[in-house]
DNA sequence: TATGAATGAGGCTTCATTCAT
DNA sequence: GATGAATGAAGCCTCATTCAT
């Protein structure tokens, strides 16, 4: 009943923590099939017995690998309030740190876009990272704000909020990068071209 | 079974390519580790000593079942010649031809982004199929020439077509769609704004 | 869970009373490598570390379920005192309640009979459980008297005995039984004849 | 398609029996999971890849390792015609025979009883080797043949056919036996009782 | 050419047991 | 006394590969 001292559920609760980090980037170098058991149990410097303690199935620790970095991952993918400050401006600045993003959360987008892939494999895991419609819809006021403005081309803003995921999606694929690359203010640039920014 | 004894080296040709029509869309759907050797034998009417007679592996027959899609696709990924018309009404006919070209080919995409998702495991294919450097090579001719027009914003016309490739890959993933989508016509647009297309 | 800090040796031994009745029918039903300590805990509401705590380890555990029910079985397999009334009533009333045991006790009897069918297994429970003999020698004076009386055919009465525990162990598994059905005096009226008691 | 050159089927068919020749004491022996697939195939000669290459799975062997032998002991379980010779003398000699049966069958009847000791856990087979009511049909005319020549005890001849059976499968468990016993005279003897036939 | 019987490495999972709390 | 976190041996099964025919 009583864990450990003083911390109740501490303990337990890092070593959950523990095996999910080990996993995770297993997962996203290796996919599911080829990555194993005592590779995940090996990084973690557990055993593999405990990873099923604390999970129950591979597919289940899979699930968690997944699931959790795409829940941060969308809460990062942060879209500024309405009337917080200058459309333009905002944007310019939103699309900047979404780049910044998609460099810095490389593995866990692999991870996602592993999934997404295989959108048949793992139909309910697909499903709960598609994070679209929920972007698109979070972007849309601003996009409309930005257009009342006159700084945003007109258009479906759904649409454009879509478009603007995918060319996100696609770049960490697509693109070869180190890290510090210059680059990246270019890649935002064109960034601000989907969403309509007028140079 | 025996394809009698006339036509040896047709019969051949033949079933090789039996065997990797039936593999391209199990390894699309499955990925390389649960898709069994057995299930593209059964799937392609042969027996699975076959499908090792033809290929040797199952490692070589996922390359092979990966690398003919890509360079088709790559084939398809045509950029029209410089010249050969307007350069903004060439750019439109191009890129509404790409998105068309996203959606008959959905599957072929996919599995080049499993393998894409996945380049520490296979990263010879990953090479192999990196479209993006040659793709914007091609291209970059023909947005100079649009600039030239004035129909084209300036800026590194090399990531302008690494942009734009990243926008029709991801496409794929993020947009859930059907092939008759009124919306394709706008996300051709969308393309056109990466690209610098003035409205 | 605590049984508070009073009575501790009734606590005790209540709880071991519980996990063994909770153990006996999942034994009896599942054998034992299919029947998982952390059922019985379960069954029994208890924690798994108490099994262990009160039994040692699950051979153990086992080997009380089985003895326990063994020996109330053979004391229920009870033969009457010679003497005590006229033979012939004496083996028809004896017969009548051991065929109503086999009925009621037919859960434990199938975990006797589990064990005897793997003699090789338990080789020890196998031995402690052949109640043959002892309950063959017992009867042996009343078939005697029996006999003396004209009542019971003569031969071997420790055949006799052998012979009649058979029937009684080989009606559980064979006769496919609801506990109320009317043909159990006809099954008594058999073993009346195996015992040589003439009609 | 060909086996080997000149038996056609011979050789699999065999390897097949080698295997499941090894299984039926192993599984007799030590029941159902404390019997290893790589046991069976170490005591077969072969790799256990062969034994799930033939069987499938493990449960789909120890069906085939109880249903064959219980159809051969059904056989072997014996009704003689009526009208082929004397009721009695061909009473006397079936018991004989079944009694014979019960020693050198020994251990195909362990694995019965213990298929029937844990029917819960094996319904599917429990239901098939139920032989009780074929056996107990094939066997009344006997006996009522036999009551009409005044050599047998009226009575329900399914019930004593039953009563019968269970004193066979019994005799297997209960009595501790070296099969060059003289008893063995004596038990068919006793068996002769539970039929009726008067002595 | 084409087949499929045979193999065994490797994977996931179960579960009895230990031991710190 | 009682608990359950942690362990790892052992089991079943999948499946790519080999090779005789």
């Amino acid at each position: 009943m009583h864990q450990s001292k003083a911390r109740p559920g501490v303990g337990q609760a890092r070593r959950r923590e523990q095996i999910l980090s080990a996993a995770i980037p297993l997962f996203a170098a290796n996919g599911f099939s080829n990555t194993g058991i005592a590779d995940i149990a090996r990084a973690a410097g557990v055993s593999f017995g405990s990873v099923h303690y604390y999970f129950g199935s591979k597919k289940a620790l899979f699930c968690a690998s997944v699931l959790e970095p795409a829940a941060e991952l969308e809460a990062e993918l942060a879209v500024p309030d309405v009337g917080q400050a200058n459309p333009r401006t905002a944007l310019e600045a939103m699309v900047q740190e979404h780049v910044a993003l998609v460099v810095r959360r490389r593995m866990h987008l692999q991870l996602l876009q592993y999934v997404l892939s295989q959108s048949d494999r793992f139909p309910d895991l697909a499903e709960q990272i598609a994070i679209g419609p929920r972007f698109s819809e979070r972007l849309e006021p601003l996009l409309q704000q930005g257009h009342v403005h006159g700084e945003v081309e007109p258009g479906s803003f759904l649409v454009t909020g879509t478009a603007y995921l995918a060319y996100l999606f696609g770049l960490s694929q697509v693109v070869l990068i180190d890290a510090d690359s210059l680059l990246w203010e270019e890649y935002a640039q064109r960034g601000l071209r989907i969403l309509g920014v007028r140079p």
